[in-house]
DNA sequence: GCCGTTTTCGGCCCGACTGTTTTCAGTCG
């Protein structure tokens, strides 16, 4: 069983246990495990088996071990089905709309045994909440609307629209010129998470809060084109959520408490957590004002997030860092890594032309590259088994690897590398035969087809694809779509020790649906000493660009430059790329001026 | 249900906003 289902159950088990009005502690406690497992890098279950004690785990104590226990041995949990004779499973969709929390969830099931969005949308069109303590014709206005938007998306949005809008609000809103500060990002989009909720805004107001430019502020703002609803509007915080349904937060701050807050709503929730108690610990107090003694409430730090971090004895953790698995330990030890930045990549290893399903040719593609300042390219059309991107098969590849070296000759200041996609297929074979893989310069596979093999089927298959000698780099290992597509399930573990063994690299796919591998398992490469490689799968001149998603990725899993084979230079590059068999030595490298 | 530089009991992050309740509970991030 994966860490994220016995997650999932725990978090049902506490919302459950929310809505039935259960302590607040008891609830919270099975929200943290849920948390940690999801964050943990080693499969509970083979904790459990191998007779470790989870009650070594941060926040598991003796019951939630036996708990966890039970629910990977009977893949469920009695509890969580105990409440659910008592409330139907729908019930966790109301905590999803909002103004609704657990506690008017559990008002409208006593008063009228409603539990799915729709029969709750009914009551509030038909007037019926209204009579409710709490409730009045506002909210049942809220509800309607919120209803709405749980029908419309699950409410989460890629980290490359995110990043669009935010870019477009933060143009908007600088029109205001001198009458404000620095506007920006903050939240998941400042940690760089692949996928945003909620767009968080700060703005700095460049003099002393007065009543007039708040005012005036909140009007400009609130004149951005396509909002389509206003969800709150105080002096503090504007809310609203826009036609692509991506709710946006406008906060509106001092400079003196720019810091603080900033580090506030960058999050996440579990390192503010542990920042917060580590301060009460420490004799101060932390809020998104300022850190400050506990005693007189003085202040000790505010205006920037380094000089709290100093006072909290901690080193500046970059915000891709932020997710309490283990940052602040490091920046109190001085042992954060040094992460890898865009500036440190010198190539691009995966993308396609207009040889199977790319917009672009050759040399535009390595024109584009150019001004990317990269030192290299491979360029690595799919092979003939993904026949809807009219891949190529071995005779096509040959006649692709001689224009590529040939592009290669004409074009001055970029390396032109052959590559290939090839497809791995369903028995672990690659999709070209040998003679044609030892041409390639760049041997990249991938898995495009039969996704759903069970477990330890699709552990095999793709074992043997890095058991080729002729394999240099996996591309996208999980296969994940993100808000489509969930990852095919194998043994990571086993992948990655097979790929450290044989010196496969794995990529960390920069194409912002993918971000593939993720931070987990980029960590867990990391531990294991197996090389990375960030590259676009371009599909065109502008996806090359997407290559800073890549680094973000590569950051939140604690990715340094040392651990990145294109942030080589090009002979050094080659030289640890792995060796195929037969393989020349590398000819002396033509000298190519930039 | 967990946990301890105040603690083996009693608290669990904390402040802003909304709507309705005329003094505050619930929600949200």
């Amino acid at each position: 069983m994966e860490n994220r289902e016995v997650a999932r159950i725990l978090r049902e088990t506490a919302q459950l246990l929310e809505i039935d009005g259960a302590p607040i502690g008891r609830f919270r406690s099975y929200e943290k495990a849920a948390e940690l497992l999801d964050n943990l890098s080693d499969r509970v279950e083979e904790l459990a088996r191998n007779g470790e004690k989870l009650t070594e785990l941060p926040g598991i104590g003796e019951g939630l071990a036996e708990h966890i226990r039970e629910i990977l041995g009977t893949g469920d949990y009695s509890l969580r089905r105990k409440l659910l004779k008592k409330y139907p499973e729908t019930i966790l969709d109301l905590l999803d709309l909002q103004s609704l929390g657990p506690k008017k969830v559990a008002l409208i099931w006593k008063k009228f045994h409603a539990a799915t969005v729709e029969d709750v949308a009914r009551l509030a069109r038909e007037g019926k909440l209204r009579d409710v303590p709490g409730f009045g014709e506002k909210s049942e206005q809220n509800i309607l609307r919120a209803a709405e938007t749980f029908k419309k998306a699950a409410g989460r949005f890629l980290i490359h629209d995110a990043d669009e809008t935010a870019q477009a609000l933060v143009a908007h809103i600088e029109k205001l010129g001198k009458k404000i500060g620095a506007v920006e990002p903050a939240g998941s989009l400042r940690r760089r998470k692949e996928t945003i909720g909620d767009l968080d805004l700060l703005l700095t107001l460049a003099s002393r809060r007065s009543k007039e430019t708040v005012e005036e502020i909140t009007e400009h703002i609130l004149a951005f084109p396509s909002i389509e609803q206003i969800l709150a509007r105080g002096e503090n915080k504007i809310s609203f959520r826009l036609e692509s349904g991506m709710q946006v937060d406008v906060r509106l701050l001092e400079a003196k408490h720019r810091g603080a807050a900033l580090m506030y709503f960058t999050g996440s929730k579990e390192h503010n957590v542990a920042l917060r108690s580590r301060a009460n610990k420490m004799g101060y107090t932390l809020n998104e004002y300022a850190l400050a003694t506990l005693e007189d409430e003085k202040p000790v730090a505010s205006t920037t997030e380094t000089e709290i971090y100093k006072k909290l004895g901690l080193a500046f953790i970059e915000p891709e860092l932020r997710e309490n698995t283990g940052e602040i330990e490091a920046a109190a030890k001085g042992t954060l890594p040094k992460l890898i930045e865009l500036g440190d990549i010198r190539g691009d290893l995966q993308m396609h032309t207009v040889a199977s399903d790319g917009k672009n040719t050759i040399e535009e593609m390595a024109l584009a590259a150019k001004q990317l300042e990269h030192e290299y390219i491979a360029i690595t059309e799919h092979s003939k088994a993904v026949t809807v991107a009219n891949g190529l098969d071995e005779k096509r590849t040959l006649e692709q690897i001689r224009l590529i070296h040939e592009a290669d000759k004409k074009i001055e200041g970029i390396h032109l590398l052959a590559g290939s996609e090839v497809d791995i297929l369903k028995n672990g074979k690659l999709d070209l035969d040998d003679e044609v893989l030892a041409q390639l310069d760049v041997v990249v596979v991938s898995i495009h087809s039969f996704m759903n093999l069970d477990p330890v089927a699709m552990t095999e298959r793709i074992l043997a694809a890095i058991e080729n000698p002729y394999t240099q780099i996996i591309a996208h290992p999980t296969g994940r779509l993100l808000l489509r597509r969930e990852a095919f399930t194998f043994d990571m573990e086993k992948v990655l020790d097979a790929a450290k063994k044989h010196n496969v690299a794995m990529e960390c796919n920069a194409y912002p649906d993918r971000l593939d591998l993720n931070d987990v398992h980029l960590r867990m490469a990391k531990e294991r000493g197996v090389k990375i490689t960030i590259s676009t799968d371009s599909h065109s001149t502008k996806n090359l660009s997407y290559i800073k998603y890549g680094v973000s990725m590569a950051r939140r899993g604690w990715i340094e430059r040392s651990d990145v084979l294109n942030a080589l230079p090009y002979e050094q590059f080659r030289k640890k790329l792995r060796a195929k068999p037969g393989a020349k030595p590398l000819r002396h490298p033509r000298r190519k001026s930039a």
